[in-house]
DNA sequence: GATCCTCGAGTTCT
DNA sequence: CTCGAGGATC
């Protein structure tokens, strides 16, 4: 046998062999040889490997079975940081997006590349003269997780690039994802071994990429797919980015065969609808389409915005719609007695969760789509999370299907249900004798943005309340322990932890306990306005409908709302025995101003997902500078702050001109520079 | 009186 | 996220 005299050039002669195919197969998509004759070249080379310890190499197409599990993943800064794209959900703002490159390149037509917008992870991967040496998560596009030994398990990564004079540095971007075919077969798998199923292709990708150990991943069919490049060194980079991914192509990189150069905004969206008719006989998942800029002298010219390329866009398709049977339709009672119709559904798999509830908002929403028990509806996750009726498919709605009312009198406790006539919203009159309005005050007392009782839950707070153990909030801090410990699900430890979150919750800001109360139109804004305003709870509790209109952004609503709660014997008995309890927080003098701050005045909006604080820290961070974060962008905004993944706000942001900053030009700024 | 902006409130699922 | 409605502004 040729391996027993020279198993080295044996050895070098199998590797060739089997990345040919790995490449014919993945890139190429043209397998050459069977499954079988593949197994039989890799089952040789291990026998070598395994002869001829001193020939193994971390790059032989054996090592992609895993290796042993880590213990965690380690951090990876990205050489080049990991953009993400803004979103485009309609021909107008791709009208927009090609409007704005046209202004900033001055020309009439711009040529694009377009391409399927991967529903996947985005990875990079790190190749060293020509061999793949590390490979990470996107993480928050700065630093990601190292997965090097996942990413050696998938077939479609080469672990050697193709070519005699690969360069000495190259960084590239893509996607790793599973096709649909290997999902199913994942799934029935995991079916038959009676472990849990993956709800889609993306998080079948995710979880498998996340492994510790890396021979579950190499036992799962993830496929890879390049798009972009980072760092570049000892090559010259293309000049064209359709350039750069056949060059990437070359070196044996998987590049998607759907990708297309097409030249301005008709281009755009005739590809667009092209690969929507197809979109369902893809292999893969894809979740809209992505179109940059294809020459890159071009790209660098319109540069960068916040975190996100001003040369490329993602083009989202519609959200995924699905029918579904409407099994009953139940009403809830909110905290202020607003009575919520609400569809429940036969579960159905739509935009990748199953949803078994949709609100149908109030009694006019309800009687213009005029939905009914056994009607078949079309469901959708609007802004692809929180799901929605459509319409109602009227032709198959059964015969006796009765349009639905709402109740006279409320489920709960049976108080009588009042409609204000210029109101769409029907209510409860039953105020706090009503338990559904008791409960949710209560939760919204306890909410973290309120008191912050961890704990304090829906399934505690049932209990509680059925078993009138607590009628007002006082009495969340005179329940004793006894009374708590003998509930369900409750056992000393976890009622000891509840007693200790209200504990600790004893000591609060005004602004919290004003928010807290639940006066209805007084929500966490006016109850800061009104905390800096009066600056004492009595100060706040004399004060009458005219004195409170002078507060900002409060009108003869809402002046007349405080105004009444605080006249309620009831309530000031209620705060009276709170503060007994040792409720307690920092007053100060009326009208503290804020207008030293140098942020004084400032309206920024958040959106995305920041590196490195919560979205929560950059707020308190604004606002203990006179800044006010608000909800929306408008005109009035002065500063977006942009992270991962935003959406619409950003979009908007660009189109009003308004200043765009990322985590680092937010920090600046708080810092002054 | 009309229009624009914010805020409040309700909601889903993991 | 979205709707409805309160408040500010012209």
């Amino acid at each position: 046998m040729a391996a027993a005299k020279a198993p080295l050039a044996r050895v070098q002669a199998l590797r060739a062999e089997l990345e040919r195919h790995n490449y014919l197969y993945y890139v190429l998509d043209q397998p050459l040889a069977s499954d079988a004759e593949y197994d039989r070249l890799l089952r040789e080379l291990q026998q070598l490997e395994s002869d001829h310890p001193e020939l193994a190499s971390p790059d032989s197409p054996t090592q992609r079975v895993g290796a042993t599990p880590l213990p965690q993943f380690e951090p990876f800064a990205h050489r080049t940081p990991m953009l993400s794209l803004s979103n485009a959900f309609s021909e107008e703002e791709v009208s927009a997006f090609d409007r704005r490159v046209r202004e900033g390149v001055e020309l009439d037509t711009i040529e694009y590349l377009a391409e399927p917008k991967f529903d996947g992870l985005a990875i990079s991967l790190v190749y060293e003269q020509g061999r793949f040496t590390r490979g990470a998560t996107r993480g928050d596009g700065y630093t990601g997780e190292d997965v090097t030994p996942n990413l050696r398990t998938v077939k479609s990564i080469p672990l050697r690039l193709r070519g005699k004079a690969p360069p000495q540095l190259l960084e590239v971007r893509g996607e790793v994802l599973m096709y649909r075919r290997d999902f199913d077969a994942l799934n029935a798998r995991q079916r038959a071994n009676e472990e849990k199923e993956f709800v889609n292709p993306r998080n079948a990708a995710a979880g498998s990429l996340r492994q510790l150990d890396s021979r579950i991943t190499a036992s799962r069919a993830l496929r890879f797919y390049v798009y972009a490049a980072g760092a570049i060194e000892g090559a010259a980079a293309p000049a064209t980015h359709s350039a750069l991914e056949d060059w990437l192509q070359q070196l044996g990189l998987p590049v998607c065969p759907e990708r297309k150069v097409v030249r301005g905004l008709q281009g755009l969206l005739d590809y667009y609808r092209q690969l929507g008719e197809r979109r369902a006989a893809l292999a893969y998942q894809i979740d809209g389409v992505v179109y940059k800029v294809n020459s890159v002298a071009a790209q660098q010219r319109l540069g960068f915005v916040a975190r996100a390329p001003r040369f490329a866009i993602a083009h989202k398709f519609p959200a995924e719609e699905a029918n579904t049977e409407v099994l009953a339709i139940e009403v809830q009672v909110g905290r202020t007695g607003a009575l919520t119709p609400v569809a429940r559904l036969a579960p159905v798999f739509v935009g990748g969760v199953t949803v078994t509830n949709a609100t149908l908002h109030n009694e006019d929403e309800l009687r213009r789509k005029d939905v009914r028990i056994g009607d078949t509806v079309v469901v959708r996750r609007a802004g692809d999370v929180i799901p929605e009726v459509v319409t109602v498919l009227k032709d198959l709605r059964p015969r006796n299907a009765a349009e639905f009312s709402m109740p006279a009198t409320c489920p709960v406790c049976g108080s009588a249900v009042l409609r204000l006539p210029d109101e769409a919203v029907a209510r409860c009159s039953g105020g706090l004798i009503c338990p559904a309005q008791r409960k949710q005050a209560l939760l919204h007392f306890a909410s973290r943005r309120a008191m912050d009782i961890e704990g304090l839950g829906e399934k505690l707070v049932d209990q509680l309340v059925d078993n009138d153990i607590v009628k007002t909030a006082a009495d969340l801090y005179r329940m004793g322990f006894v009374a708590l410990a003998g509930l369900e699900r409750m056992a000393q430890k976890s009622a000891q932890n509840v007693l200790d979150a209200i504990e600790r919750s004893k000591s609060t800001t005004l602004a919290r306990f004003i928010y807290a109360l639940g006066i209805r139109n007084v929500g966490e804004a006016t109850a800061k306005e009104l905390a800096r305003y009066f600056g004492s709870l009595d100060r706040l509790m004399q004060a009458d409908a005219e004195m409170l209109q002078l507060v900002p952004d409060i009108g003869p609503v809402v002046a007349l709302s405080i105004a009444q709660f605080c006249a309620e014997a009831h309530n000031r008995e209620v705060i009276e025995q709170m503060r007994a309890c040792g409720v307690h927080w920092q007053e100060g003098p009326p009208g503290a101003a804020a207008n030293a701050a140098r942020l004084a005045g400032k309206v920024f909006v958040l959106t995305g997902t920041l590196p490195g604080m919560s979205r929560e820290q950059a707020k308190e961070l604004i606002e203990a500078q006179g800044g006010k974060v608000a909800g929306s962008v408008s005109g009035k905004t002065d500063y977006v702050v942009a992270g991962a993944e935003a959406g619409s706000k950003l979009a908007k942001a660009e189109q009003l001109g308004v200043t765009v900053l990322d985590e680092a030009g937010l920090l600046q700024l708080l810092e002054g520079l």
